[in-house]
DNA sequence: GTATGTTACTATAACGTTATAGTAACATAC
DNA sequence: GTATGTTACTATAACGTTATAGTAACATAC
């Protein structure tokens, strides 16, 4: 790679790195004159600054991290994508590092981050334990967790309304006479699994119905985990008259091999995704958190001290194209 | 954020900063005892080594950017979650640029990517024109096009067969005596849109049915225009029997607003989303360009010369789930 | 005519590493 | 007993920036 530095514009014009890098920072002590040539030579020679040199002296990258456990979910793409675009006009870069749920994979991703200096990361944790939690709190890095909280930690987050959206496929069902639901959840550490079917309970318990907590079926978010889940279920004849489905992920493999009953699922990817289907799912209104997170990120790099803890509102989607 | 660095590790051992560099590099100089000493008092202190401090010094990053023009396309993130899952395996992060298809945002990206010194590029280019591409020839990184390439440039890319793919949905009509196709392309510029159509032709020429050009119907990928295309074809009262979409995610929106002929898309999407629905599509078999532009990139930062010229194998999926 | 301020620069050190080149102490060869 | 080799380090400079502190030349104030 072409190397072209600020040594290169000073000696060309006979004049310091020093006011090559004034100019080049915007720093108000140079006349018209330097300035005008200083910024024709850059672009003639096609000076890039180097971000590493710029980084190791000033303490800044302008680069985030993202870790999230798979960023080939729709919904998480989605977010991201918004996210990115977002942070690209506060001139930020963004490093993704997919966890695939694995606790260990999450602590080598923060360890990456910091090595790569991040300015401040962005995790949907695998909630496994606290462990990477209190990791980051000890490194002192600003963070924000996205879609996924601790109820027993103070960290700030910005989250969908998990207990509402479970409320909501709850509200549904009764509403529409389906009293005998089966909740497909993630593994029991993911608190807005847990969350979303407290929700689903407390819609069902307003209307007189007491839902057991047998009715919440635990999968690991593994390969097949869903379709071999499902099939346990008919095997062991469990019955039920409708399936709420911790995300819509989960919803269509289950609509792939359940066809006699609504399933919910939670995410909304429809909303961006017009997939022909007809699909029920509740979702995170105004876009989701990635607006929030990223200005929530971008003020705690800034130093801001308050603590952020927002539940972004949800709705009821029922797509059919 | 708390620093450790070398130094500290080397006052604490009344060592130098050498040495101490020596153990973490594996370069085999220091004896067992000191070695132990400094692994030890490194994880005591909690160290993380400095990747701008690295990088400045030794040239290497161990980032790529990998530059596309929308993260939120499933097709596009699936790829990406499998690149940067084996990038990771090779101590690689990935920074990721979305260009939304904008050639100045994917000037802005290149520009970012060199200022963060990263290694080496993906890039998925908008096609516009060649003027990134020559830059990128200019600054001299490695880098590979992935999905779309240029016929008239000698770069490197692993890309889609796009003609087969074209050819395998024309050949599925014509035996399905579907005769009067359609085709929604993307803009004029991305050869991948053009190979596809051909690739139709070229299906339907061997049975002795000429397609006429004007069965192209070129949309631009931005908001709402898959809608308003169709809702033009539809005023216009333009006949057709069956559609061939550019991407799935065109084909899908296509499939809310025309119910009564198939719609043939391409990415497979389905192979690892299981949407409900039924849905034919030709899509790359064993996982995509993903590995083998992961593969291609690393030979070329290690300084390959060879040129890679890769088209990925495709088939038809027919999709009922 | 001295003090004070402004303009437009420059000089220097430092950020945290690693590449390069060295060396003291000891071992081995003949 | 000299030459040669090996082990386990160390010394130094450099990567490309920016933060800090300076200064010469000129202008202005009273």
């Amino acid at each position: 790679m072409k190397k072209v530095t600020l040594k290169d514009i000073a000696q060309e014009l006979n004049i310091t790195i020093s006011t090559v890098s004034h100019v080049m920072n915007g720093i108000d002590d140079i006349s018209e004159e330097t300035k005008k040539k200083v910024l024709e030579t850059a672009k003639k020679l096609g000076y890039i600054s180097n971000n590493a040199a710029v980084s190791l002296r000033s303490g800044k990258t302008f680069t985030i991290a993202i870790i999230i456990p798979d960023i080939s979910n729709p919904h998480i793409a989605h977010q991201i994508k918004l996210i990115e675009d977002k942070m690209r006009l506060f001139k930020y870069s963004v490093i993704i590092l997919n966890t695939n749920e694995d606790e260990e994979a999450e602590y080598d991703a923060i360890v990456t981050a910091c090595s790569k200096q991040v300015d401040g990361i962005l995790l949907c944790p695998t909630q496994h334990s606290t462990d990477n939690i209190e990791f980051l709190n000890k490194i002192d890095i600003p963070y924000i967790l996205i879609g996924r909280y601790f109820s027993q930690l103070d960290t700030d987050y910005v989250c969908a309304d998990d207990f509402k959206a479970g409320a909501l496929a709850g509200k549904y069902l009764v509403d529409n006479s389906y009293t005998n639901p089966l909740y497909i959840g993630a593994y029991e550490y993911v608190e807005s699994s847990r969350n979303r079917f407290d929700g689903l309970v407390q819609a069902f318990s307003e209307k007189g119905i007491s839902l057991s907590q047998k009715r919440f079926i635990q999968i690991s978010p593994k390969a097949d985990s869903v379709c071999s889940t499902i099939r346990k279920i008919i095997e062991d004849n469990v019955q039920f008259d409708s399936i709420v489905a911790f995300s819509d992920l989960i919803a269509f493999e289950i609509m792939s091999m359940v066809k006699n009953v609504p399933v919910i699922g939670f995410d909304a990817i429809c909303s961006h995704l017009h997939i022909p289907s007809y699909n029920i799912s509740v979702g995170m209104t105004n876009g989701g958190w990635a607006e929030k997170a990223t200005n929530a990120l971008l003020r705690k790099i800034e130093g801001a001290k308050d603590k952020i803890h927002e539940l972004i509102n949800v709705e009821l989607f029922e797509f059919n194209n």
